[in-house]
Order: C-alpha cells, then structure tokens, then sequence
RNA sequence: UGGGUUAUGGUGUAACGGUAGCACUACAGAUUUUGAUUCUGUCAGUCUAGGUUCGAAACCUGGUAACCCAACCA
C-alpha cells in the first residue's frame, strides 16, 4: 500500500535501537554556537535533527553551545531562535552548554580526582611543540605527573582568577603517543578573563568544545547527538569523557554537510562579504543564510523539501542550487498570486482605443477558481515588456513585432502598426490597433494568436522599484578555486531597476505575500519598501524556454 | 612519512549478496490566454585490479582519488 521509502543510515540506526529496546523514544538536539546567523547548511542539520524527533515520536533541544565567551553574543541567539521558529520548528528544552558550568567544572574535579587530568603551566607554543604531528608522536610534559593534591589547588587557584589568560591550562592525560591528536593530553580547561553573555563574570576559566559538548549531551540525555563529518576524530574524545565520568552515553553521529554550487557557507566567508561589503547584510538576499532566503521570498516549506531531496549521507557534496530554486519554484507555484509588472516598460499605445477610456477587466489570479479573480484597469496607453517587441521577429517569435498580433493577458488581441525609436535607434514607443470583439471570455473572432504578453495600464500603475538578483559567484565552488574566493564573486548578483511599473493591486501588498509577475517570475515585497516607494525581491525567475531557444540560435 | 572517512548517470540519493531505481538538470514532444504550470518520452551511472560466491555496486585484499585531523575555536 503505502510506498516502502527507504531510509538513511541515521534512521536506519534509530530504528534498530528503538527496535532492541536500547531506548523508548530519542532525544535530538541542534547546537549552534551562537556567533553568527544560520544558513542553509545549518537547515539540513535542523530538519534532519528536528526532523528524526518528530518521525519517531522524540524531542528536539535547542542547545546553544556557548563555552568561548569572546566571540558568542546575545543578539546572535535570538536571530538562530527565530530563524527554526520560521522553519517550522519547536524545541523541547531551550538551552545554553553555560547552564552546565558548576557541573563541567566538577566533571574537571572527577577526573584530577582519578589522576586523568592535570593542570599545565606551559603556554600554547610549547604545548603544540610538544604535541608531535600527525606522522610523530608527542612527548609528555613536565607537569603531566604532578600529584593529585597539586593538581586539585591549582586548579581551584585557576577557577578563583589567581592567574592570567594563558598562564595555565586543565588538560586531560590520555596518550600523546595516540595516532588521533585529538587524544595527545587535549587541553579542557581554560583561563579567558571575560564576559559571557550569559553568566557574566562569574566565571574566568572555560570548558573547550571537547569537555562541554559530551557532558551537555548527556546530562541532558540525548540519545543521538548528530553532527557534520569534520568531528569524527572528535568522537573517540567524546566517548572516552562520557566513560570516565560514568555518565549517561550519549552517541556521536556524523553525516557530510552541506555545499550547494555558486555560494559559500562557512561562517568565517560569510562573515567577509559582509565586513567587505560585497552583500549589504547577513539576511542580503543573496546570501545562503536563512534571514537572507526569507528575506528573498524563499518560503520554509520549499527549504524543508530541499534538505528533504538532498537526503543524508556520509559523502562530501556539493548540490545544484537548480536543485533548491526547484523547490522553491515548486512551493510558490501553489501560493502565489498572479500580478502584471512591466519590469522593463515600453509604450503602447492603441490607437483605436477611445482616449480618456478605462475598462474594469477581470483577471483570474491564479491557474484554478480557487484563487479568485480580481480587477485590472485596461486604457488606451500601456507599459508592456521592452523583450516583448522585436523590431525584426526571430524564428518562432511569437511575440509582437511590425503587423503581428498577440493577446493582452486577460484582455484584446492587438496588432502592432508602427513604433517610433529615438536618435539610438531605442524603440520608443509602439503603435497598434486592437480587436474589439477579441475580448477575454467574450473572443467571437476565432483568431489564434501563439503568444500573449502581460502589461499594466500607464495612468493606473504603480512604480515601483525591482531587484533582480543572480547568483553570488561566477564558479560552481568557488572555495575550491586558485586564489581568494572572493576573486570570483559576480559583480552583477545584484541588478536594481528603479522605473518598474505593477499593477494597481499591489498597492496592498503585504510583507511575506508570494507574487508571480506572470511570466517574469516569483517575487516578494522587501522590507525596506516604504509608503512612497514599493520595493519588490524577485525571489526566482520563471523557467524560460524561450531564452533557451535563444541561446542555441 | 601516520591515522580517519568516503567513492553509483552532469548533480544528489536508493538498491542491506539476487532485474541498478528515484529526484534535479539537460534534451524532445503534447497541452496552455504565463514560451510558466501540467503531461509524455529520451540521454546518461556502480573509481580501478584482483579475490570470495552459483551470483558482487554491496563482502575481502591491493591501488587510485577526494575530504578531515597537529586552535588555550566550535
């Protein structure tokens, strides 16, 4: 009956513990750092965490995982919390790897206590000289057999603020002869005499990744704890804490993160086309970060179905973004309302149309009854599409052209006369005759015309201003390229034409309300729009089969 | 001169030792008062060399390639 979907292996390992008992439901969490705005990466991790959690009956913590107060800020947790929120997420338990400090700092304490900690007086150079390389092993340090006793005060003098940044750090004793360097002695504590946006200066020594990330995990007793490839060599640290403190075992999980062609998405990269200026914002609609797609018109569904197409593997990556702007296609396909905005107006002029007439026609808003129709002003001027008249018709132009006729969207079939062009040799305007019984609904003429074009009536439309936008870089992966990345950036992302006109329902055009411009595409109102200027994202352009035609000619 | 992870059409992802499937892209056609949508069809794939097996994309061995690991970042 119902079709047998096949399952990644993340699922594939939940449905086996909960099929062995080794747990009654799971627990998932996401947990960001809160030191920048989320993107798509961050998407899949959220649908795939939020979404394994609702699948099989579990919940979802948000976590953030603010252990290094230097680079973390308030104003960084309320955008990720309202970024799922749009998604269409809920979490369970709203909460901050901070909450756990008290009880990491006494995890630090059990471990001095079983001799597999210590504290180390030498500074980062020194440590790192004495850690091997990947092909060498380490040496141990001088300090690594102090006494327990030691150990204990110095590390309670670390915590009371008796040293400065740098002076010492709490490592674990492992193995500095261990082929994972992550197990060479990692350092878990360390001294930063800062302030944290959440506990303030209580605190002048904090936990590393590596000592906060587990021990939240399983003090909150996430039963899977997913994560991208990068921390595999994490997990054999995470699962070595979690036995020697006895704690609840938590499981690691990795899968391969996100890349998607034509944008980057590393914080540190996104972070640059801001600072430089080469986007005007975190959530500029160019950029792949979540407030940037919204921002754009991307709606959350159309986000959910790409992390939900783009499936989950342990293989590096890098999807067509044809791939995302399908999605987005396919979603506002089903919302958007249907509008007439010339984004590049010509004149039109119908000579045969009575002057100072105007007609109320009725147009459908949409491909069935259900979307209703609406009113649209019909005169004797119009702005139609400067690509809509070709001065020397192509092959197969079904457009208008010196004695072609095409229909009106939802009103006459016209026939273009003549057109006047200025000393450039740029049609100014065009001169045609209507036919009167061609009416929309009411054609008794029997002609067929192949094209029809959109327009809007010059003395009722709205200017409005139209942002076109491309991709953001001229190569598919362009953290691969020789050079700076930022070498390849599209100068022409971002194309701004002022002297659009749309149609006088737009008028009310709300914030979040999805448009298709018929046949020029998916657009949005952008939020810098104001009461004297409407401004509008074009959020995706139509498939166009006609631009394709070009190209091979 | 170490260790780890991964290799399936252009892209992504299935097939769990038994017919290599699905989606996107591309291409062709039908429908269309959006050259959109919708519908139909086409092209195209198991990294490599051995081995195990009646049978291998899958298991084993070698090779090759890509990515990750030596922050007091996460």
């Amino acid at each position: 009956m119902s079709e047998e979907k096949s399952l990644n292996f993340i699922e594939e390992i939940i449905e086996a513990d909960l099929a062995n008992g080794k747990y009654a439901t799971i627990l998932t969490r996401f947990p960001p750092e809160p030191n920048g705005y989320l993107h798509i990466g961050h998407a899949k991790s959220i649908c795939l965490n939020f979404g394994l959690a609702l699948k099989y009956g579990g919940k979802t913590n948000l976590r953030f995982d603010d252990t290094n107060p230097v680079k973390e800020e308030t104003e960084y947790v309320d955008s990720i919390k309202e970024d799922v929120t749009w998604l269409g997420f809920s979490w369970a338990n709203e909460l901050y790897a901070s909450d756990y400090f008290d009880q990491l700092h006494q995890f630090a304490v059990t471990l001095i206590n079983k001799g597999l900690a210590y504290v180390e007086d030498s500074n980062a150079d020194e440590i790192a000289s004495l850690k091997g390389s990947p092909t060498e092993p380490g040496e141990n340090s001088k300090n690594r057999d102090r006494s327990i006793e030691e150990n204990l005060s110095l590390f309670a003098a670390m915590t009371e603020g008796k040293y400065q940044d740098g002076q010492k750090v709490l490592r674990a004793k492992i193995d500095m002869a261990a082929n994972n360097m992550h197990m060479r002695d990692p350092i878990i504590y360390r001294i930063k005499h800062a302030h944290h946006h959440r506990t303030g200066d209580k605190w002048c020594i904090y936990p590393m990744y590596d000592f906060a990330h587990g021990q939240s995990d399983s003090i909150e007793k996430v039963t899977h704890s997913i994560c991208t490839l990068e921390f595999i060599p994490h997990r054999e640290l995470y699962d070595w804490f979690i036995e020697k403190l006895e704690i609840f075992p938590s499981k690691q999980y990795e899968f391969a993160r996100l890349n998607v062609t034509y944008t980057v998405m590393s914080k540190r990269k996104l972070l640059q086309l801001v600072e430089e200026q080469y986007v005007q914002s975190w959530d500029d609609p160019r950029m792949p970060t979540i407030s940037g797609m919204r921002r754009r018109g991307y709606t959350a569904e159309s986000i959910r179905n790409f992390c939900e197409r783009i499936g989950i593997a342990k293989r590096e990556n890098l999807i067509d973004v044809s791939l995302l702007e399908f999605c987005v296609r396919e979603d506002l396909n089903k919302l958007a309302n249907r509008v007439m905005a010339v984004v590049d107006p010509v004149k039109l002029v119908i000579t045969n149309y009575p002057e100072g007439q105007t007609e109320e026609l009725v147009s459908e808003n949409g491909p069935d009854d259900s979307y209703g129709t609406r009113i649209v002003p019909f005169s004797r001027e119009l702005w139609i599409e400067r690509e809509d008249f070709m001065e020397e018709p192509a092959k197969k132009w079904f457009r208008l052209a010196p004695g072609a006729m095409v229909r009106l969207k939802s009103a006459y079939i016209v026939k273009c006369d003549n057109f006047q062009k200025d000393p450039d040799g740029n049609v100014t305007e065009i001169h045609g005759t209507y036919i009167t019984e061609s009416k929309s609904g009411d054609d008794i003429t029997g002609i067929k015309v192949k094209g029809t074009i959109h327009w809007v009536s010059v003395s009722h439309a709205l200017q409005a201003e139209i942002r076109l936008y491309d991709r953001l870089f001229k190569v598919e992966n362009p953290s691969q390229e020789e050079g700076d990345f930022k070498d390849y950036i599209n100068p022409d992302s971002l194309q701004v034409i002022e002297n659009a006109f749309v149609e006088p329902s737009l008028k009310n055009a709300a914030l979040s309300t999805p448009y298709q411009f018929i046949r020029k595409g998916y657009f949005c109102l952008d939020k810098e729009t104001t009461p004297g200027k409407l401004v509008f994202n074009r959020t995706v352009s139509l498939k166009d089969a006609w631009s394709k035609e070009v190209k091979k000619a």
